[in-house]
DNA sequence: ACAAATACTACGAAAAAGGTAGTATTAAAG
DNA sequence: CTTTAATACTACCTTTTTCGTAGTATTTGT
């Protein structure tokens, strides 16, 4: 359990890096992808997601690419959980109002899941993309070398 | 990612099981199986893996089972994951140090992990046991149906 | 000796994660 | 209005992890 998957990987690496564009600049997930060697096609899809959620803004066609929506310290950490995960729950038994989905639910550790929600949520809600985008990634090609 | 597994639903059922023991008594595997109806094989293995990091104690022979080593507030969140889990780690390119295990690890977002890693570190070392043996669990059988 | 408990290991099924491929859609630029 | 570079969507496959079962060994109280 716990463990940082690929998908949040990608998605945090692509949001650092769009934190720190300049205004009305955007960069595209072939870029993303080549500066990072990571696999084009999953990127592309975990940047939909993004985008679907309306955590960032697309633009198609030639010169298009992706941007933040908000400015990096409106995101919060749990919005690109749910974007990229499709919730945040951790445990199938909790609804979004933290009470077991069916009657009769059989989740006997319930009062003990709620409990371990309700101190990740208001871990999830309280970090900001701002502060990931303080720390230093480490493209394995640099911009200079992108044409 | 951030999904509560099995392993740590079966840990914490019975660890708060434990929690609520008059003192030199114990619980055994198979009772803990019926009553909140778990796989008894693989529970037993859970509470083996507890037992072998010193969380719980093990009696062997008949009337044996097991009980905490230490009182419920004297045990991390932390212990219980790294216990049933094997490490606590979010990612396999932090080692103990919070350092890249090999050099050229290809782990492009690590100062972004780490700093998730701190943060994960601090909740589950600020959590103990006691705050979940408050919660109430549904056993599928109450102790008075057991014999 | 027997029975009831833990300890250990190997194996398999199911689910989730990670990745590839192909096609459709959009829009800027000539 | 054609080309081209970008996103959007869907289906499929591989690998890894999780979940569970089975069998055997070991310990220990009666």
């Amino acid at each position: 359990m716990f463990r940082f998957t690929k998908d949040m990987e990608y998605a945090l690496i692509s949001l650092v890096e769009l934190s720190r564009l300049p205004p009305n600049q955007l960069v595209s997930a072939r870029e993303l992808s080549e500066r990072y060697e990571l696999p084009f096609k999953l990127l592309a899809r975990i940047l939909q997601k993004l985008g679907a959620a309306g955590v960032i803004k697309a633009f198609k066609g030639p010169q298009g690419g992706y941007c933040l929506v908000e400015p990096p310290h409106r995101v919060k950490l749990g919005r690109i959980i749910e974007a990229v995960r499709g919730d945040e729950r951790i445990a199938d038994c909790l609804t979004e109002e933290g009470s077991c989905a069916q009657d009769a639910c059989g989740c006997t550790i319930k009062p003990v899941i709620e409990l371990f929600q309700d101190k990740w949520l208001n871990f999830v809600e309280n970090t900001t993309l701002d502060e990931f985008a303080r720390s230093e990634l480490n493209p394995e090609r640099p911009m200079e070398m992108l044409g």
